[in-house]
DNA sequence: ATAGGGTTAG
């Protein structure tokens, strides 16, 4: 044979080690990195000074901060250059009372900490002023403001924090004795986020030089304040775009919904990576496009690319919204295609849209093949559970999940109390909406106050349901209104309707579909001179409001349905089916009252 | 020789 002319198998396993080594903190498969790793503490190399970091900083990529700190456990006198590695990983993966409690180590074992170890403390206080601007006191006693890098950090995690925060980071870019491009960039950043975005233009205008991001910049605060137009403008004047000026340039249009402007840009733009692709595919599916966003996935596909986490992520967001299943499973398979575990964000992505397109099935499998379940996770299958009238399921799932230890928040009591609404279950309801509070310290929102009024109302509770749309701390809005109104037509209630148009023409929110809910009304009470004043009515608003529309897509095909239109081709077909189903139903509800 | 940092697009 030729073993004799193989290399020592030694030195070929280093060398091989070696070539891993250089991006070994690059590496974000985590099966790779156990490999690598293991060789690693083969060789002993795992307490090297200038591996640990990189291996610390591999499994915070990997999203294992748990093996991270376990790394970094190992290493007997570990310096500042290794703490700041796993204040860093700890960071990444938002444990950011670790991160604190790694700078308490730190302290109490004399490591000096430097303008690193703050940069990333700033990090993971990412959104809390308070922890903020402890860090900054810190940071101005210890001199590390000299260090340009942590001013901009400042100016950047403040802004990012809403209306206080602009002011600090305000305040953090003025005090700067010198300033870079980038502090100017952050401050122009941190204005569009907070929508002042002329202040941020004025700003922009002002700077001493400005680079490819600081027109970027400019460019993304315009489209996502809306301008698209001074958007384009300002495109037109970049000296050197890049992809990232074509792209946002391209999510102003598709946002905008003028997608003649925006697939003229992308077949125009020199460079195209992942990014505008995603862009325009969601742009389409946002929108119900589905023909289009699907032709264009062929498309991405035949020139060789294949969608990364952050394109499923979004392309099935988009699905969501817009109900196209068909796009969403093809996307979904693409992803099973890759042969890399499900992870939980692409995973609640997955249950997300097979739940607002209505398919449970493939919702609860996605959702039992989740790993590393997380309060997302569970948030979107109660949700999904609750929107598609499987209620006892859903609260069922409640207690399973609080059984696993998870502490429910805002978002899960929505769905709580939406999964008592769909099953009327107006005692269970009362008493989750208590104990929201009493037990986990939630203040209920406008939305909570929503699903109890609707349920309320639902249940024929319709005075108790207009004195908490009054009483509650938020001022209603026509949603909720309309959600008693309906209630009103389902048990005949005319004098609480009556109140509940008035408030509606208050607020100016009245719409031609509740007038035809109070013309109902009337009709059914044998109120004919109510009924015709509110068809009159009907007809002096016309159509100034666009009506709302539901679709569902079936073998491809898309179908649409407005409030009172029979374009559907099979139109009779459906009504008489209606009629059949609310006649079943009235029998089943009379059975249950007999009951 | 080899290691941690800030701004823009999905």
């Amino acid at each position: 044979m030729s073993g004799h002319l193989s290399p020592p198998r030694f030195s070929s396993h280093r060398r091989f080690l070696e070539l891993k080594l250089s991006d070994l903190h690059k590496c974000s498969d985590l099966g790779s990195l156990l490999q690598i790793h293991s060789q690693i503490i083969r060789l002993g190399l795992h307490l090297d000074p200038f591996v640990a970091p990189k291996l610390i900083t591999a499994y915070s990529l990997c999203r294992r901060p748990s093996a991270a700190a376990a790394v970094f456990d190992l290493v007997p006198n570990p310096n500042s250059h290794l703490f700041n590695t796993l204040i860093r990983a700890f960071s990444h993966n938002s444990l950011p009372s670790l991160s604190f409690l790694a700078l308490s180590r730190m302290q109490l074992s004399a490591i000096p900490v430097d303008s690193f170890t703050y940069h990333f403390l700033l990090k993971s206080s990412m959104g809390i002023l308070r922890r903020l601007e402890v860090i900054q006191a810190h940071i101005v006693k210890l001199g590390f403001l000299s260090d340009i890098f942590i001013p901009n950090t400042l100016i950047d995690c403040y802004s990012k924090v809403g209306e206080a925060g602009i002011i600090a980071a305000r305040k953090v870019f003025d005090e700067m004795p010198m300033k870079d491009v980038v502090s100017w960039n952050s401050m122009i950043a941190a204005l569009a986020r907070a929508g002042e975005i002329w202040d941020a233009k004025q700003m922009f205008d002002e700077m001493p030089e400005r680079d490819t991001v600081s027109w970027n910049t400019m460019l993304d605060g315009f489209v996502k304040s809306g301008e698209v137009d001074s958007a384009f403008d300002l495109f037109r004047k970049i000296p050197d775009r890049n992809v990232v000026s074509w792209s946002t340039m391209l999510s102003g249009y598709c946002k905008k919904g003028d997608f003649e402007m925006a697939r003229l840009l992308f077949d125009k733009m020199p460079v195209r990576n992942l990014v505008p692709w995603t862009i325009m595919i969601s742009g389409y599916a946002e929108k119900g496009l589905a023909a289009e966003a699907s032709s264009l996935l062929d498309r991405m596909e035949n020139a060789g690319l294949v969608p990364d986490s952050a394109a499923t992520i979004s392309i099935l967001t988009a699905c969501s919204e817009s109900g196209l299943l068909a796009l969403g499973k093809r996307i979904h398979t693409a992803a099973k295609k890759k042969k890399q575990n499900l992870t939980t964000q692409i995973g609640n992505a997955l249950v997300c849209m097979y739940s607002k397109c209505g398919d449970l099935d493939d919702s609860w499998i996605v959702f039992n093949e989740i790993l590393v379940k997380d309060l997302v996770s569970w948030n979107s299958m109660l949700q999904g559970l609750a929107m598609n009238g499987q209620g006892k399921r859903a609260l069922e799932l409640f207690a399973s999940m609080k059984e696993e230890g998870i502490t429910p928040d805002r978002v899960t009591f929505i769905g709580v109390l939406c999964a008592c609404n769909h099953i009327g279950l107006i005692k269970e309801a009362r008493w989750h909406f208590a104990s929201m509070k009493k037990d986990y310290g939630i203040i209920p929102e406008i939305e909570h106050y929503g699903c109890m009024i609707d349920l309320l109302g639902r249940g024929g509770l319709l005075m108790e349901a207009y004195s908490l749309a009054k009483t509650m701390p938020f001022e209603a809005n026509a949603i909720i209104w309309g959600s008693i109104l309906n209630s009103c037509q389902v048990h005949n209630n005319v004098s609480i309707a009556e109140r509940i148009v008035d408030e509606l023409i208050d607020m100016e929110g009245i719409d031609t579909g509740d007038i035809a809910i109070i013309s109902n009304i009337y009709a059914s009470a044998g109120r004919w001179d109510g009924m015709a004043k509110a068809r009159m009515k009907m007809k002096d608003m016309g159509k100034q409001k666009q009506a709302g529309s539901s679709w569902i897509e079936i073998d491809d095909a898309v179908h649409e349905f407005t409030v009172g239109d029979r374009m559907h081709h099979q139109a009779d077909r459906i009504l008489k089916m209606i009629d059949r189903l609310g006649k079943h139903l009235k029998h089943l509800g009379s059975a249950v009252e007999a009951a």
